[in-house]
DNA sequence: GATACTCTGTACGCTATCGGACATAAAGGG
DNA sequence: CCCTTTATGTCCGATAGCGTACAGAGTATC
């Protein structure tokens, strides 16, 4: 349904924050190679080692970078919403990375040819500064993932991974399963259920069947490990909002 | 000049993978600001949030990148050797990390100051290319390292641990405490004992007091978990090894 | 050679998480 | 409205790793 009412309906390129942050005529540039696609829940934007076509810009939806092992456990190593964009090893000249990016938020998204990206990114000019500096959030993003998969409860991982998921859509509820949110987070569905019920039992969240709502964020924000500020800290200082009108 | 890596005990900034792949009119532009410089164990290269006045390429040497979390408790996200380079948030565009480098196996390295390095790195050349391409590779790690901390035993661990950071010393022992080991992988020193003393009666190792030999690595290889292979490939892959003479 | 210190080995109870089994409850399709 | 599917809750024993404590063994120092 309609997860996010606020933006009703009608998305633009400039509801990514990187595509808004680009100065007018680097964004004009773009824009007519720039195609409109709606993202489906569960669909997989690239497979890990495959070749990447296009370079996604999320508006309102939310992607999963997440490792999938050959015993078939998974871990989610970061997230990607409207601050970002799916497919960095494009630019950073790999070509493919061992990852996969699943969609975990339908929504939609603004996709570029890769082969025009990476001409863009060539030019040195403020596209790949920008590029580069949302890397460099991404890769703290997934340092602190690691991080956290070694230290932290699964309550502590649960809050952090509601507030990054939130923070990118705009809004206090999201729909997801606890069954998915146990594949990103890498643990058991009966591991997320409980932790789940602690943070429900405390009032901090109400969830059901799949629709979850945070209730109290100001107390989910204290209760949550240190990893979620010094990812949301880092992320704002090397992307500051200036958004484009 | 002598870039000969064959010249004994002597090192020289070659042995470097990343300033050896250099066309030779870039490497001998860089040359007059490199400076050799001895990194002792223990040593910060950086501290979290410092400033970056140098980047350093190790050529005999280890620098873990480590996270400290206000607990006290740490974890390596990545290890840094001959085939790159410490102080990617410099050219990234962010100037510092939350991570700090710590020198895990003392050596040598060159370091550059980071004005020299962000002209270069401007010219978008065959410098910048191979940054990023290294950079791709210490995602790579760092994801990996992600995973393995969610769902491989501690004996996995220093399996990987082990494997990787004998690569970066080409050799087959090195000198690190447990207690050491322990820090860098996130876990008390006596799961790091234990698992040792199961490498150790199965023949893979021989270690005494800070010094560990690999005895049969192939056996090693077998029993690591699919992390090492991973980060290995994506780093073949990523940095072809075209050391110049 | 005596002594202090560092490194490693081991033991014990504790807790978080796992793995599996099963129960309930809501949603949705015929 | 029944019945299947999906989502959640709960219980159980097993286990890996933690925290703590302590013992022995090697190394260094004087």
């Amino acid at each position: 349904m309609a997860k996010n009412p606020a933006l009703s309906g009608i998305s633009t390129p400039t509801q990514n924050h990187l595509l808004a942050a680009l100065p007018t005529a680097d964004y004009e540039r773009l824009l007519p190679d720039l195609e409109r696609v709606p993202l489906p829940l569960g669909m997989a934007v690239y497979e890990s080692g495959g070749k990447l076509d296009y370079v996604y810009f999320p508006t309102d939806c939310i992607v999963s970078l997440l490792y999938v092992m050959k015993s078939g456990a998974s871990a989610e190593i970061a997230v990607v919403g409207y601050e970002g964009l799916v497919g960095v090893a494009l630019f950073m000249g790999g070509e493919s990375t061992p990852s996969r990016a699943v969609v975990q938020s339908a929504g939609t998204a603004y996709r570029l040819p890769s082969k025009i990206l990476k001409k863009e990114f060539e030019h040195s000019g403020p596209l790949q500064h920008l590029l580069l500096r949302y890397t460099q959030a991404l890769i703290t993003q997934m340092a602190q993932t690691a991080v956290c998969n070694r230290h932290h409860s699964v309550e502590q991982q649960l809050s952090r991974w509601l507030l990054l998921s939130l923070d990118r859509l705009n809004s206090d509820e999201l729909h997801m399963t606890q069954e998915l949110i146990a594949n990103m987070l890498g643990v058991r569905r009966e591991g997320v259920t409980e932790a789940a019920v602690k943070l429900q039992t405390a009032g901090l969240i109400k969830y059901n069947r799949g629709h979850i709502k945070v209730l109290d964020r100001p107390k989910l924000e204290e209760r949550v490990c240190e990893c979620y500020a010094v990812v949301k800290r880092e992320t704002d200082r090397l992307l500051p909002a200036r958004i484009a009108s």
